[in-house]
DNA sequence: CGGGATCCCTTAGGATACTG
DNA sequence: CAGTATCCTAAGGGATCCCG
C-alpha cells in the first residue's frame, strides 16, 4: 500500500486508500445487499479476475471494513459496522451516476445486488408511507428482485407476504424511475410487462422508486 | 474508456466510470474549495504526475463534471452544477476516511484544500448557531485555512471581518476534532500554540468542527 | 465444488524531460 | 504556466490450475 497512497494525511485521501481501488466500492456495494460467499460476489461482479477479488477482499478485511466468517463449512463475506458506514455514500454515488446513465449497452448487465442498491437509492420513504404495504416483484433485463414497502421502510429479498405486482422489464429502468416513462404508457406500450396483479400498481411504484434524470 | 468500465449497467457502476479512476476524487474536492488553475491542483496533488492530471482533466470535462473557463490570460476549471453534487459524497468520504486516519507519517503532507474539506466535514451548523460570528485562521502543519462561522453557515478562505482567533498546530489534527484532546490541554501542552486572540476560543473551535474517531 | 493461488500479458499510472 | 512526450514499473485483465 507504500506505493498506491496519495502521500497526503486527510480523510478523503484515506478513505480513498481504503476503498477507492477498483473494484472495491463494488464489492461494498453488494455486501451492503447482504452477507456474500466469494463465489456470489465473483458472480455479481462479472467481469472481476478472481486475483483481484481475492487482493480486495484482503485489503477490505485488513482495513476493518469487512470480515470473513466460516459457517457451516462455507466462508462468508459480510460488512463490519464500519463498513456499513459506507452505505449512505454508495446510495449517493448510485443516485449521482444515475443521472449519467446513457442507454444500456448490449454487453452490460444487470446484475441483481447492483439492482437493488439502484432501488434503495431510489426510494422514496415518505412516499411510501401514503400508501399500504406492498410487495413487488421486479425483473429488468436479467436481474430480478422482490421489494416488501411497509410504510417508510423497504426490505429487500425475502418477503413476508404474497407478492401484489409482479412485472418485467427490459434492461433500460431509467426512463421507468425517472418518470420520463408514465407507468401506464410503459404498460400500453409493452416495455413493461405485468405477470401478476394490477397494473395499476405500477404506478405505485414508479411513486415509490424514483430518481432525478 | 472500454477497458475499463464494469460491464455493468447501474448508478454506481457509472459513477464509478466517471470518479472512480485513482486521482478523480481528488481533483472533485479540490475543486469544491473552490475553481483552481491547472499550476493550483497540481500543488494541491503532490504526487499526481502532470500526465494523469491532464488526462483526468479532459475525462472530467468530457463527463460534465468539471469545465474549462478561460479567464484573462489564464485557465481555469471549475465544478459544473452536475459536478457539484458531488459534495455530499466528498464530505461523507471525507468524515468515514477520517475515523480510520493513523498517526501522521513523515512523508504526508497536509493540503490547505484537503484541510478545507476536511474542516467542511466535521463544520457542525447546529452548535455553529449558539456562538456569535467567529472568524478563524488555523495553520495545521505546512496547511493554513482562514475561516469564519457566522451562524449556521461556514465560509472558507476570504474573511470579511477580522481574525477573532489565530492558532498553530501540528499535523495531527485528528485528537484536537475528535475531541480526544481538549482545548485547554492542548494548548497547556503546547501541541496547539495560539497566535493572537482569546485562547478561550479554541474551545469554541473545537465544538464548532467536530468528527467522531 | 467452493475458495482461492499462479501464470502471462496488457495497460494504466509513476517519474521525468521537454515544448508552445 | 499549461500542458505533451517518453520510458518504465506495477496493477489489472484473462485463463488455468490447485487444494481441501
Amino acid at each position: 500500500m507504500a506505493a498506491r497512497d496519495y502521500g497526503e494525511y486527510g480523510g478523503v485521501t484515506r478513505a480513498l486508500e481504503i476503498v477507492g481501488e477498483r473494484w472495491a466500492m463494488l464489492i461494498v456495494r453488494d455486501l451492503l445487499v447482504g452477507p456474500r460467499r466469494y463465489g456470489e460476489l465473483a458472480a455479481g461482479l462479472p467481469r472481476i479476475p478472481t486475483n483481484i477479488l481475492a487482493s480486495r477482499l484482503k485489503e477490505l478485511q485488513a482495513a476493518g471494513v469487512i470480515h470473513r466468517v466460516p459457517r457451516s463449512r462455507v466462508i462468508i463475506y459480510e460488512l463490519t459496522a464500519y463498513g456499513r458506514e459506507l452505505e449512505p455514500i454508495v446510495l449517493g454515488l448510485g443516485a449521482w451516476g444515475f443521472k449519467a446513465l446513457d442507454d444500456p449497452r448490449a454487453e452490460q448487465v444487470i446484475t441483481p445486488d447492483s439492482l437493488a442498491i439502484d432501488l434503495r437509492s431510489a426510494f422514496q420513504p415518505q412516499v411510501a408511507s401514503t400508501f399500504p404495504t406492498t410487495a413487488y416483484a421486479a425483473r429488468f433485463g436479467s436481474a430480478a428482485v422482490t421489494l416488501q414497502v411497509d410504510g417508510p421502510t423497504l426490505l429487500l429479498g425475502e418477503l413476508d407476504a404474497p407478492v401484489d405486482l409482479s412485472f418485467a422489464a427490459g434492461p433500460d429502468f431509467r426512463r421507468l424511475l425517472s418518470g420520463d416513462l408514465p407507468a401506464q404508457r410503459a404498460i400500453a406500450s409493452g416495455e413493461v410487462e405485468v405477470l401478476t396483479g394490477h397494473s395499476e400498481l405500477l404506478q405505485r411504484f414508479t411513486q415509490t422508486f424514483r430518481l432525478a434524470a
